[in-house]
DNA sequence: AAAATAATTGAGACTGATTCTCAATTATTG
DNA sequence: CAATAATTGAGAATCAGTCTCAATTATTTT
């Protein structure tokens, strides 16, 4: 999904221009995050990491971050869900189980954009979460609906 | 801004078909509330309440947002911000001063609908935000890289 | 209107998530 | 390699938000 080689140059490039240290920790936590399939809890970082400390991997998950490699929503109970930054998507969030659908809409992006030009303003990112009911929840709806 | 007797029977209504108590402290937040200009904090709430308890103003702040009175965004910071529920509009935030722009683009809303149609996904609700530096601060940012 | 019942409140303890502190360790630089 | 700068780990501290439960207040019932 990301090229890890690519991945990790952009790291520690962004590392090297701000001064900061290429350290084990970092690029162990960088490689687990890279490894991960979707979305991800800061808590299962942790926990897979016997190695990393608990403040470090807070610490560099936010390096991570303001690295642009990774990114957060908050779920409809708030939760930090993190994710490897690919291309630029957006989310729909299921209510009932939880489920994040992504999308990209390139008519949608441009509609923003328009927007904000009409007003005055310069974007540079936005999010956008479309809370709802996932077509197989409303499937198991409708069938606890009509029972046998 | 909103009609603060229509905004009452609202909750009052909500509480009753709750089976839940109509207690001055609920009625007190809910006016401190419906007097705030804008966007606020829960600090704010507490702090502009001697008589109401933190664990209530909590409570409270959650039982009108069950009511459909109040709903909260999250800046770029993370900072829970809430406002009281007008007309749906989404959200400018401006990166450098916390400015909050809402806007509204009819077009925009039913193009989500289509989208949403178009995967089966049945929305509910929706946030989306567009991060960017609103017109002021641009202004002021050309000034300041155009030194006399 | 008083009693009986049900819900709410306040104070502070508690929780879980995140940040901070600082001495010990490790990376970078020349 | 020595000197210097940055990072780490462990646990303390902080912070927002939740919970507990006895006391209080609202609602419903006689
Ligand atoms: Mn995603
Ligand atoms: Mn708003
Ligand atoms: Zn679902
Ligand atoms: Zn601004």
């Amino acid at each position: 999904m990301v090229d890890h080689q690519y991945a990790f140059k952009q790291f520690t490039d962004y590392l090297r221009s701000e001064g900061k240290s290429i350290t084990p920790e970092r690029l162990d936590i960088l490689d687990l995050v890279l490894h991960e399939k979707g979305h991800f809890r800061i808590e299962d970082v942790i926990r897979k990491n016997e190695r990393v400390s608990r403040a470090t991997v807070y610490r560099t998950l936010k390096t991570i971050e303001d690295a642009g490699l990774i990114k957060y929503i908050r779920t409809i109970h708030d939760e930090k869900i993190f994710e490897v930054v690919k291309e630029h998507h957006d989310h729909m969030i299921c209510e009932v189980c939880g489920k994040i659908i992504e999308f990209h809409d390139p008519e949608l992006e441009s509609l923003q954009n328009d927007i904000c030009a009409s007003r005055g303003f310069s974007p540079t990112r936005h999010t956008m979460k479309i809370f709802g009911i996932c077509p197989a929840c409303q499937k198991r709806r409708s069938q606890e609906n009509t029972p046998a």
